[in-house]
DNA sequence: CAGTAGAACTGGCTCAAGCCAGTTGCGTCA
DNA sequence: TGACGCAACTGGCTTGAGCCAGTTCTACTG
């Protein structure tokens, strides 16, 4: 009776699913090989078209992945680099080291960021909403980052500012004119970091997205909408994370309010 | 030399490159159906088989979704739930309403959620370490529940609790014994809430997931291990959300310390 | 012995054809 | 009029065949 049930589903379903079974059993170890797409065909009576199609199923879930000429693998897990609320605490300011290298270095990986471009525009409706400047005019400044652990590219980071904040401090160069990095600069303007306020979504990766984080299927990003708000209650700068979720993940410990 | 570079792409890239396009370019809206498998194919110049390729790769994206013997339909964004860091906060407890059902109420949605199963079990190691209890016991109550958004499932919540917390305040039943809820049987005991913990992650969701959530090709779920710690710094419950990431959006608004 | 050409493997993708299973609407029949 | 059944549509999936493009290793050549 199992059986009629399962005789029902597709056929590329029911050999995804024995495979998938035999994966988590750790019949298959992950970094190990699968057999070649034909001989599963033989295996499981089928024919080679299919069971490429149950390895995408599996790709999808991020089970597997295939390399073109050389065969389809289980997919080793990556550590997760955790970004942790206290991301922003004053403690790494003065220690000098940023959060994003010590997760690296824990994990034996040299961490370094590349400036893509930096830019004065016109922001956005929900943008200038958000800093609390006209959409009118050219108010923010626009900073684009790539991280990344040795050779992996683990997150872009897009960052605004009013321009107002940013005039005259050097922002608008590649390197960031203080020693305690970017948040210095602001707080020399006035703007202590007192609170912040993260929206986290997650979605499928946009081709581009695939693109520039070299992201296989399978793989989802994590979106960050980071606001800092100052002493005063003002928003002073916007960030937004683009994280591959198969490295990254987030950890919020705080009080209740 | 464009055209050169695009040509080499396969066709059922292509495909979905231009429909995507069009997509966002607004030609097809938000609901609306694509022309058929078979009337693309003929536009494209291709084989149904390499059309219903492309359409997986945008489904997959969580562009479109496919009918079977209607159609394929532009996917409509769905308002997102957002659960906030103040989820627990005590004026939540005391006005009786759960951020939850605010957030269904606001979209005017009705929430409700249903008990799948509660048990007495030995916790693994992991959680077990966490909530400093014994390995070797049944020394944790898990309850499971789903939430729903009107008929939509939406999460999925396991919460444990250690057995010494638990015993004898009738968490082992359904209807939880308490006005204010499950947290109002914790400060009974004595634990009230100081600080939360989350660790977030995101990823592909495993088939019984798919089924118990209903989620179509292109979801991602967004899990969160959230862990309860009371006035003396120790953990105290233990509760992960398995959130359809199409639906739902976390939100932290906390000080910086 | 070093270097290389190529055989034999791997997955990637497309075509062509066909059967099946849902959905929808229309026309017929009671 | 109302119910029912069927035709004509939709996507889902499989077979079978073939070409292409990476990778790897071997055996031959200089």
């Amino acid at each position: 009776m199992t059986d009629q049930a399962e005789d029902r589903r597709p056929l590329s379903r029911r050999i995804a699913d024995q495979l998938r079974k035999e994966i988590e059993s750790g019949q298959h170890a992950p970094g190990a090989k699968l057999p070649s797409q034909r001989k599963l065909a033989e295996r499981f009576g089928a024919v080679r078209n299919t069971v490429d199609e149950a390895l995408k199923i599996l790709a999808q879930e991020g089970l597997v992945v295939a390399e073109h000429g050389r065969g389809v693998f289980v997919r080793v897990k990556q550590p997760l680099i955790r970004l942790g609320s206290d991301r922003y605490s004053p403690k790494y300011r003065e220690s000098g080291l940023s959060p994003f290298l010590v997760e690296c270095a824990k994990q034996g990986k040299v961490g370094r960021f590349e400036v893509l471009g930096i830019e004065r525009i016109k922001p956005d409706n929900a943008l200038a909403d958000q800093l609390k400047v006209s959409d009118k005019t050219k108010s923010v400044v626009r900073r684009e980052n790539v991280f990344y652990a040795d050779t992996d590219p683990v997150y872009r980071v897009t960052t605004w500012i009013p321009w107002r904040i940013a005039q005259g401090t050097g922002l608008l160069q590649a390197e960031v004119p203080h020693q305690y990095g970017i948040h210095g600069v602001f707080e020399d303007k006035g703007h202590a970091m007192a609170r912040i306020s993260d929206e986290i979504t997650a979605r499928m990766p946009t081709p581009d997205e695939v693109g520039y984080l070299n992201l296989s299927p399978g793989v989802p990003v994590i979106e960050v909408m980071h606001t800092s708000i100052d002493q005063d209650g003002e928003p002073y700068e916007v960030t937004r994370f683009v994280m591959r979720a198969d490295m990254n993940g987030l950890s919020y410990n705080v009080p209740v309010e």
